[in-house]
DNA sequence: ATAATGTCTCTAGTAGCTATAGGTTCAAGG
DNA sequence: CCTTGAACCTATAGCTACTAGAGACATTAT
């Protein structure tokens, strides 16, 4: 039986966060103590990794309710689970291409030497001017 | 002098979000027509269109509201904007390496061809299981 | 002149937390 | 057993960066 800053600690999510998850019933309400404090078993230990997991790769509160649901009754749970994870795996990928983008873009604004000419700012410029847009407008 | 609708085509930022700057006192208060409507001259296009590429490199808004009042006043401004460049470099690029680990979990996941056994899902399963974390918990 | 579209303000909602206030409970030391 | 300090409770409000809706007014095209 844990407190919930036992479990805080060992899944790495915040204690607010805990209790908002239960909220929002992505978790479900644990055991009290007498006094009415929180007491997590085994399970919900693993519920609450689980979740972090899912919210470090970068899903949606709703897409790990999905698969907590399929993982609840799994009658051939994979095939939508695996929807899923592809359905992600393509936005994860345009953000890598983006953000690469941006790293090239700013490491080039951030090492050039500008000589301190008063309004030549080229990070300045840079932002301001189209050339650089390798996006769609 | 563009309106609202016209200035949104041309920035791609849509129109409750140039309200929205204009009340956070991210771009100034346009002209308006007799008849109250707000009415953009190439300034306010230039002006938002750098917000918006610094939105869409990630910037946060308190970032882009630095940046504008360095090069409103550019008395040495180009240290200060590179600082911000950089110090954005750093967490772009912590955030690109996350997003490839991530990319290649679920890449292994959704490509898994799961026999259908019941309970057995890999997805569920990855989600679940700390061997495949590769980050601090 | 009229219809269609665009714009106005204001308010409320969204995701996913995070912080605060004011009170209660738990565990350890004396 | 009692006290003290940390941890916990609920409830509410706030955060970022928008987005959506209602109901009224403006502009444009025919």
């Amino acid at each position: 039986m844990l407190s919930i800053g036992e479990l805080s600690k060992r899944t790495g999510v915040k204690i607010p966060t805990i209790r908002y998850y239960e909220q929002m019933g992505l978790i479900e309400a644990p055991e009290r103590s007498r006094g009415n404090q929180r007491r997590y078993t085994k399970q919900g230990l693993e519920r609450l990794s689980f979740i972090r997991h899912g919210r470090e790769l970068g899903l949606a509160i709703e897409d790990i309710r999905e698969l907590i649901s399929l993982s609840n009754h799994p009658e051939s749970p994979c095939d939508d689970a695996h929807q899923i994870a592809k359905r992600h795996l393509a936005s994860v990928q345009i953000r890598i291409a983006k953000l690469k983008r941006l790293e090239k873009e700013l490491k080039r604004i951030s090492t050039i030497s500008d000589p301190g000419h008063i309004g030549e700012c080229n990070v300045i410029k840079s932002l301001a001017n189209h050339k650089f847009c390798e996006t769609e407008h």
